[in-house]
DNA sequence: TATGATATCGGTACCGGTATCGGTACCAAA
DNA sequence: TTTGGTACCGATACCGGTACCGATATCATA
């Protein structure tokens, strides 16, 4: 197995015939090396399979190539694609992403980031405005740039970018008002642990009221956020008001449900009833049927969220605010 | 920001009046400590909030805490389910996953792979039987236990857990043909990278065979497997063969997208085509009409690598394989 | 020729832990 | 009292890099 040890930059140094610091340097690319030596120890290094301890840098170096990426779970297609965006950002600079899951659970997401810390990253990017206050702290004090993603309403500990989800549950409200609907239901999953859900509700009524209207009835419940609770809801839900014309989710996944129990009972949509999720999947537009969505950037925050972390290296000009739209996006009733 | 220097193993020791040493050995829980120093060192260690350096104890132990975990996408739940099992075989042993993404790239896969091997794990748990040779020779040179998943039809290199892909084809094929099912069609995606999905084809392939029968249509897409290309692969292949009365796909998100085509078109299903995709994915079964699946024990399989990884330490009893079945989900064509 | 600046290198001291091994202290057996 | 064993503890040497600073060589300038 093990065949020998692995090599070290005292190897590579001595295979060049310079010293463990120059081969160090020249490594790294630093200044101060001659060209002529920088060559010979890339060459060395390259001949002896060198790869270099990131552990043994760390410790010494005081800094990780690291990025900490802390969201709450990758049952959620949407979480996916906001990694996927994250390694865009991180491009070729030569940083590498780590991924950690909270499950919505505010003490696992302390773990989970002191965890992190303790590898000293470059930077943090973490889901949510509204961590505890000793999370905060935790984060606060660590003196990396931490980016918080996915909302904008709220107080950031240091840069932060996504949307107003407020914002976005008020719009669609809006949307819905104007193309007609009137007897509105709520259905979501775990509002309870996903602020940011919550803030969607909450502008969504808000959006309502500016109407003079309000829910009819509001469902929310304990499970997870799949198509299977989203159709067994939405039966629950017009079963207890028939009279209902639209239904606001939490998220498309419920939303998609909802669509399969219309579907399956022969519930025209969006003539006969409006639905509405969030978040803009790839399997909505493939839907025989018509709902209201909005499109999250998440790919983008991802993106700029990881940029933001390179280049608050360069510019020290303090925490970045990047804020997104998030429009609904509904055909009308006809 | 950074508030002073963080506390280190010897302010530990220093509060609690005992060396460096013992101080490491009563936080780490081992023996040869007196009970009574072991509780003072502890209980310093609490009082400073003394958090301990992984970087440090895995540079000097050899050995980190961490399980690397590789799996090809994020953007495919399944994984998902799999990082999930494995989180829950991990437990509270106080080892930690750490995932990377190779997007079915080979080099991508080499590069993850070493770099994850330079943290020193304790084991690695990789998607996958069919690595290409280098990167074989650098799992089988890496002295740390090896798992590789979601597959047995090949040669591990050390422990493996998974279902057979070829067989899941083959007793699919079988079910369908059972079920009245005459004229095939294939309908997939990616599989010049995914080796697992091309397995299924064969196995497929070989069950018609067997009955005598063949694809009439196939059609292999470089896109991504979304419920998007599933509906218009579909159409694509409906247009092509009207007579075709079952199709296979190379997963469930296309066959999903298919079911969406059928019901767009007033195509019922599964009386006039049956729809077959793989992984029993939960919305297939919200969805109002039935398709075929096969469920794969995805979690099931995270758990049980993680567990093969934490108790190859203790059993030496070299590599195990796990296998577990994945039968043909099928309801009949009436 | 002496002097100072510039470009390159190497020695050494860590970074924060763990392994190893050589003491002590203490108690039972000889 | 001596001997031997056991339980416990600490000094020291690393692990594999990087930071810091002093040393050397080369070359232009005085």
């Amino acid at each position: 197995m093990g065949l020998g040890k692995k090599a070290t930059l005292v190897d590579v140094a001595a295979a060049a015939g310079v010293s463990k610091m120059t081969a160090s340097r020249a490594l790294r690319g630093a200044a101060d090396v001659s060209k002529a030596k920088a060559l010979k120890v890339r060459q060395a290094a390259r001949d002896i399979g060198y790869v270099g301890n990131p552990l043994a840098a760390s410790l010494s170096g005081q800094r990780s190539d690291l990025i900490g990426v802390v969201v709450p779970s990758l049952a959620n297609i949407v979480f996916a694609d906001v990694l996927a965006g994250v390694a865009d950002g991180i491009g070729d600079s030569g940083k590498q992403p780590v991924f950690g899951v909270t499950d919505y659970d505010e003490d696992k997401e302390y773990d989970v980031i002191r965890n992190m810390l303790s590898w000293n990253p470059v930077g943090l990017i973490v889901t949510g405005l509204d961590q505890p206050a000793r999370t905060r702290a935790l984060l606060a004090g660590a003196d990396i740039p931490i980016v918080q993603i996915m909302d904008v309403d709220g107080d950031p500990i240091d840069s932060c970018v996504g949307f107003s989800n407020h914002m976005a549950g008020d719009s669609m409200a809006n949307a819905l008002v104007q193309a007609g609907c009137k007897r509105f239901a709520y259905v979501g999953c775990g509002l309870d642990r996903d602020t940011r859900a919550w803030k969607r509700l909450i502008g969504f009524e808000a959006g309502l009221n500016r109407a003079g209207l309000s829910f009819a009835v509001r469902r929310i419940d304990a499970g997870h956020s799949t198509a299977s609770t989203g159709k067994a809801l939405t039966a629950l839900v017009m079963a207890e008001d028939p009279d209902i014309d639209c239904i606001y989710y939490s998220n498309d996944d419920l939303a998609v449900g909802g669509a399969f129990h219309c579907m399956a009972n022969d519930i025209l949509v969006p003539r006969r009833v409006t639905l509405a999720g969030f978040n803009g999947l790839d399997l909505v537009d493939a839907l025989p049927v018509n709902i209201a969505t909005s499109r999250t950037p998440r790919r983008e925050i991802g993106k700029t969220a990881a940029e933001i972390v390179l280049n608050s290296a360069a510019d020290h000009g303090g925490p970045r605010k990047t804020q997104f739209d998030c429009l609904p996006q509904i055909s009308s009733k006809t």
